[in-house]
DNA sequence: GACAGAATCAAACAGGTGTTTAGAATGGAT
DNA sequence: ATCCATTCTAAACACCTGTTTGATTCTGTC
């Protein structure tokens, strides 16, 4: 009911940004519904007010929650891409392509604290979904893909844009999946097995999906 | 408006079996947190109280609907490779066993009553947890991890346990990534592309698989 | 200093949660 | 017919939820 106070509030002391680091935190943490008002404006020292007064209810939150982080994040991994192929020199390689895009998607997950927040939300907000249903896929998903399959493509002609969009996914799902797994097991308390380390595994993902590419074309041709 | 004489089906569908079905496809519809006891009870036909009665309250329930299923799943995963291996005749191929292990997850999945809730059940619990941590890892995922590791190595002489564990990683992660896109997409109420149909798609990972899995074997060797 | 608007606050609101209770049916076995 | 354990029922319990309210403090402008 009220407009936004101040739209912008750089500085990190303004109760507005307070408020999003802390239910970002606790939303990636414990899910939406499981996170209460109070919690996020006890954490974020505020008044249980506070949420409503800002954002205009719990669901506006956590909307400008995504909106502020998707964009940055899918700028991020598809630019890699992008600056292969557009990088004066000769063309990039497969294994160039499938490596800058490994690196683009596993670095936000490096440093502990960010990047792993993220991530968690995504996973979250995919599972049950309280964003616009096509949000996710046109703002994110779609423009991903669209760009590391046409990188694949012009790295390895002969690749039909169906089998170029599989290929995709199966990089993506072992992905996905590496994330998932290094969450889950930390979580569980189980000591990291060091030959599911996350460099290690993304090493191996390179490897394993240059030859899975490799295998998809050949046999296309004959 | 309670009790309907003509609502019952099977000789074992006392109200505790009906709770039991009822409160499965509510969870893995809408998730633990979100569905109340009384969904539960109301779907089921049963007082309020009958959750507690019969199970002792929310989180047994649910803890019970995973101890009837979880094996069940797990043996059906985990039997086709042994088939394989222990069957008489030549030492299967590579793509035999990729092949067999994806019919043998994917499967559930075909048809869309009964597999489904279960994927979803299991996905739900893996990104927000409410049974003890290591009851998954050991009673489902280590099981069937250790039993096509095995199994490639069998076909595959030279790959490192290591290695091998890192290939079914990206195998199951593909499967799965598979699944959730396959959910996500049709939730979306986006008519699915044919390329990514889950037959084609099987296909498409054990090719991409087996290529993948003979690059790691093979650039290990130089 | 005076004033307006933005920001914060404690308190209460209406509604939903899982669980407990005491009492009433039910179905066999004696 | 009596008894008893099992099963079911309606009502209440104590607690937590997101949101609203009305008053109070803070902040910047004239």
């Amino acid at each position: 009911m009220t407009f936004d106070p101040q739209e912008r509030a750089e500085p990190g002391d303004g109760t507005r940004n307070k408020l999003l680091d802390a239910a970002e935190r606790l939303f990636a943490e414990k899910g939406f519904e499981q996170t209460s008002v109070r919690e996020i404006t006890t954490e974020a020292g505020a008044n249980i007010a506070a949420v409503n007064y800002h954002f205009g209810g719990k669901d506006n939150l956590y909307r400008e929650i995504f909106h502020r982080r998707l964009a940055h994040l899918r700028e991020q991994r598809t630019s890699k891409i992008e600056a292969l192929q557009h990088e004066g020199g000769s063309r990039p390689t497969l294994e160039d392509i499938v490596s800058a895009f490994t690196s683009a998607f596993l670095e936000p997950l490096m440093d502990h604290s960010e990047g792993r927040i993220l991530i968690e939300l995504i996973a979250r907000e995919m599972l049950s979904p309280h964003l616009p249903r096509t949000m996710f896929f046109e703002e994110m998903i779609d423009p991903v893909r669209e760009s590391l399959s046409r990188a694949l493509q012009s790295a390895v002609p002969g690749l039909t844009d169906a089998e170029a969009a599989r290929c995709v996914h199966s990089i993506i799902g072992q992905l996905v999946h590496v994330i998932h797994h290094s969450r889950l097991a930390t979580e569980a308390g189980r000591q990291p097995r060091e030959e599911l380390d996350l460099h290690v595994m993304a090493d191996h993902v390179i490897r394993f999906s240059v030859g899975g590419i490799q295998a998809i074309a050949g046999s296309s041709k004959v």
